[in-house]
DNA sequence: GGGGCTCCATCGTTTTTTCTGATATCGTGG
DNA sequence: CCACGATATCAGAAAAAACGATGGAGCCCC
């Protein structure tokens, strides 16, 4: 049994059959066969079954299969270790919340393209689930999403921890007199900002379900519009102070605990750290140490 | 870059020469040679350096080294996969703390091998130190410890609650008048046992630090020592009520959180777990389900 | 029921890779 | 300077893999 053999063997089980995995491999139906049949004879177990429309794994070929990808997944991974002589180059595939990217990345990733020019940054944006399947399936390295995440093949650490705030113009003085309101208008960075979602689900805990909804790509968009009196919005409180300098703004705090959301960073744990990567979190999380006691 | 050849890189790395790795893989040197240039000039980069006594791992060969290493584990697993029809059968390798064997494990250990005769079990005692170094170099499929472990090659799982209290002969009315005793004489069921150290740590915070020590290989003989007033020991809860029916004896509870002792199961996130380590599970820990929370 | 289609199995041949054994080379230490 | 122990190289032998053609089984559709 060799990897090759392995490779094989995962075509042919994804592909549902031994002429078709001959194309993709770039070989002959015969070959794919004989070694086929020649890793079963050395298992001692048949690994597909045979009918006419092609073949379909047996227990023991379903029992094999996560071992030839994982296999396969170390062989690149093996290549990529031996070719990062610790220098970050290459490209580096991270993904981030929408918020994350714009509030928090964004003064790191200028700074780091800076310094590492070698390297090709891919940021890829998205919800907390749709990045940690994207995570799950190699196609990032690694992403920043909203805690908490439970999945054995994750390993997590911590990044920021933010409390949110609502703003308002000065004309709304305190939440309650925003929540007595029958309906509300907010304002949002993007339509996938998954602190909308949180708004959205505040302002409905307080019966607020009539909800007018404005879009804005730019924070300061989003400011202006909401000293105008336009809408309310939610917040970091740590950017806050930079953005609400010039205009007349008020700030309130949300009840304890509710205003805090934490977004760690994820990646699978069997996967490989390039020194890219390695890099890229040495400036934007805190600390490297691993993070299970926030599990 | 195949399987076979991380195998014999491998071989080399670990024997410091490939004279001695064609040796131990039963080929020829020349043959040694030739694969490892291969593979060097596939990679783009040289492996080992070169000189006169044999050859050592350059940074790029060090950073291949954990990848050979886990290629060859995972193809040993994927065999014992394929191998595993779900039917308990093979050798199963364990571990657990001596007490943990003696007090908790015997009577499943006794009904397991009736329901599973072709499962040759092995049950190593030993520290939790040394158990999770076993486990972690695959000496040992898992082992049951006392918790804390924290490792990140380590899953875990809770086993076992216990509540320790000290046993004496009723002589000894309470706690205090135990520890107003300048010394003590504690009974203890095996030199490595983790709850003669919990004992130990507990007598020499109250101040008593000469300590005599008995060392009896069974549980009875413990508990009728104890109840001759020769000693005093320290055991779970549990078990005292079944082991101190013919005896007179007194059960001094331990300050809250200080007689609490967690056993857990640990066994490499990476390794293949048998049907066989299966069923020993489903039997001796209550919930099969990952323990992350109690990380 | 039969023709056509798709698929896997088999076999002999060709091509490629791997293994081998002899020999060359290099550096070290007596 | 030479012996020793190590890797490097090379050509031939052996083994393995790939190929291409052919055969046979099952299914669909007519």
């Amino acid at each position: 049994m060799d990897a090759a053999d392995l490779r094989i063997f995962e075509a042919v089980a994804r592909l549902g059959g031994m002429n078709r995995a001959a194309a993709e491999l770039n070989t002959v139906q015969s070959n794919v066969t004989a070694r086929i049949r020649l890793l079963e004879k050395e298992l001692e177990a048949p690994l597909f079954h045979r009918h006419s429309k092609g073949v379909a794994l047996t227990d023991a070929g379903r029992r094999l299969l996560p071992y030839a990808t994982r296999i396969e997944h170390l062989l690149r991974d093996a290549r990529s270790a031996v070719a990062d002589d610790g220098h970050p180059k290459g490209s580096l595939t991270v993904g981030a919340l929408e918020t994350t990217a714009a509030l928090r990345l964004s003064s790191h990733l200028s700074s780091y393209v800076a310094q590492f020019p070698e390297v090709d940054l891919i940021l890829r944006t998205g919800t907390t689930q749709e990045l940690i399947n994207d995570v799950l399936d190699r196609r990032l390295e690694g992403a920043f999403v909203c805690a908490p995440v439970d999945h054995p093949d994750l390993h997590q650490r911590h990044a920021f921890r933010e409390e949110l705030a609502i703003l308002t113009s000065p004309s709304i003085q305190n939440l309650d007199a925003l929540f007595r309101e029958a309906e509300a208008r907010i304002v949002v960075l993007r339509a996938g900002c998954s602190y909308r979602q949180r708004l959205e689900d505040l302002l409905a805990q307080r019966g607020i379900l009539s909800l007018r909804r404005l879009e804005f790509g730019t924070l300061e968009a989003i400011v202006g519009c909401v000293a105008a009196g336009l809408g309310v919005t939610l917040l970091p409180k740590s950017i806050i102070g930079s953005v609400t300098r010039d205009h007349d703004l008020t700030v309130h705090s949300l009840p304890k605990g509710q205003g805090r959301v934490e977004t760690i960073f994820i990646h699978r744990r069997d996967a490989y750290i390039s020194s890219a990567l390695k890099a890229f979190l040495r400036r934007v999380c805190v600390s490297t140490k691993s993070a299970v006691a926030a599990e």
